[in-house]
DNA sequence: GTCAACGATTTTGTATACAATACAGATCGT
DNA sequence: ACGATCTGTATTGTATACAAAATCGTTGAC
């Protein structure tokens, strides 16, 4: 029942606020989740600390701690970012990737499609993700690859909810395709190009979504 | 004597660090810090923790923390980051900044000028900052601007002994030229352009200036 | 003399106790 | 009856106490 100690419970609480367990804007009180993970409010805290500083969570003094609630425009302004830091990704893994970093991305592409032509959504998720996750180390700077993995995170929650659209799958997985095809012959501004296109167009889908539903200025 | 209540000590640590009063791989003992600036360890405890978030210190587990020490390799990685991150804001600025915005740059680069023409190391150091932090808000992308000030922060004690380079203070001023006129003339590619290489060159510059007084491999 | 294992000390990590601040409801005055 | 202030309660922020782990020194064996 209770959260296993050798584990971070920082990831925890990531994984429920990207799994929408806990909604946005959702109170985070410290005394509750302390018994919910059978551990003093101290480790709690602290968890809440490090979320606050990578933004996941918001700390008002005094007031406690809420899932940071993240407008439309904000996340917009998020998704010009990290096409932009994707696109170095990109651009650098067209230049510098070897035969292993090749290797890995063609297989988790190959996971893709698998996973498209079944229409496992979920599937899909992860698969992407590694897809995703391989351009980043194949870019050769570990620096921007943890930088890239953090935005990942971060956007998580929402990327999760806008691969559910119809047609959406199919169009990432031949993107992908075009991006793995571009680093392949070390087209380093193409693969920069298509990637930055890639992930600018997740965050206008998901622009469109949340007009249609929710109003909320920041 | 005690550090002021309503202030951050996050903020103080950070200066302690960026000024050089924490040297690289020092060891960050709470009880020390904790009696330094007249608290006890819990807060000393939650500083720290933001700063090995931000990258600032390194906690190993049950073994303490220490002030990050980046390896050249890092650096460069760091810095290649960096150039990007400044690089979009300068594209974002050339189109998007509005007139308060130009004047803000206008009034930064004045006053670099100043402190260049004193040869006030300092000063331009200070003024440089506002330059750099006004082209961030110029970009008009609220998060855009705070990774790129986290990003300029983290690599604050760096820059800072490479400015002490005879000469580079003025060609500082120069590259800080050309930037601004870009910009004002909403010249976006080339904005972009020259502040990638204007950040690049410090990268490379304090590459060279490590390469030739220490040695630690990451 | 060197190396390994054990124990004491120091230091981190966690829990609890206490203080300060913010929120809510009730009371008093107008 | 409405509004402002005051008091009670709940929650955050800080300090201290305790537990666990690592480091360092010593001792003993080879």
């Amino acid at each position: 029942m209770s959260g296993k100690r050798g584990f971070v419970l920082r990831d925890a609480l990531e994984n429920d606020i990207a799994m929408g367990l806990l909604k946005a804007g959702e109170r985070l009180d410290e005394a509750t989740l302390a018994q919910r993970f059978g551990v003093s409010r101290t480790p709690i805290r602290e968890a809440l600390l490090q979320l606050a500083t990578t933004g996941l969570v918001e700390i008002r003094p005094h007031r406690g701690a809420v899932v940071a609630q993240v407008g439309p425009s904000r996340l917009m302004e998020m998704f010009e970012v990290m096409a932009e830091i994707e696109g170095m990704c990109g651009r650098l893994a067209a230049r510098r990737a070897d035969g292993s970093d090749l290797t890995a991305l063609a297989a988790a592409q190959q996971d893709c499609r698998a996973a498209a032509e079944a229409d496992d959504t979920d599937g899909y998720y992860y698969a992407n993700e590694r897809f995703h996750h391989a351009i980043y180390q194949a870019s050769r700077n570990g620096f921007l690859a943890e930088q890239a993995t953090l935005m990942h995170r971060r956007l998580k929650p929402y990327r999760r909810l806008q691969l559910r659209v119809r047609g959406r799958l199919h169009t990432s997985l031949a993107e992908h395709d075009g991006i793995l095809a571009a680093i392949e012959r070390g087209d380093a501004e193409a693969a920069s190009h298509l990637l930055k296109a890639h992930i600018i167009i997740q965050g206008e889908r998901f622009g469109d979504l949340v007009a249609n539903l929710a109003e909320h200025t920041a």
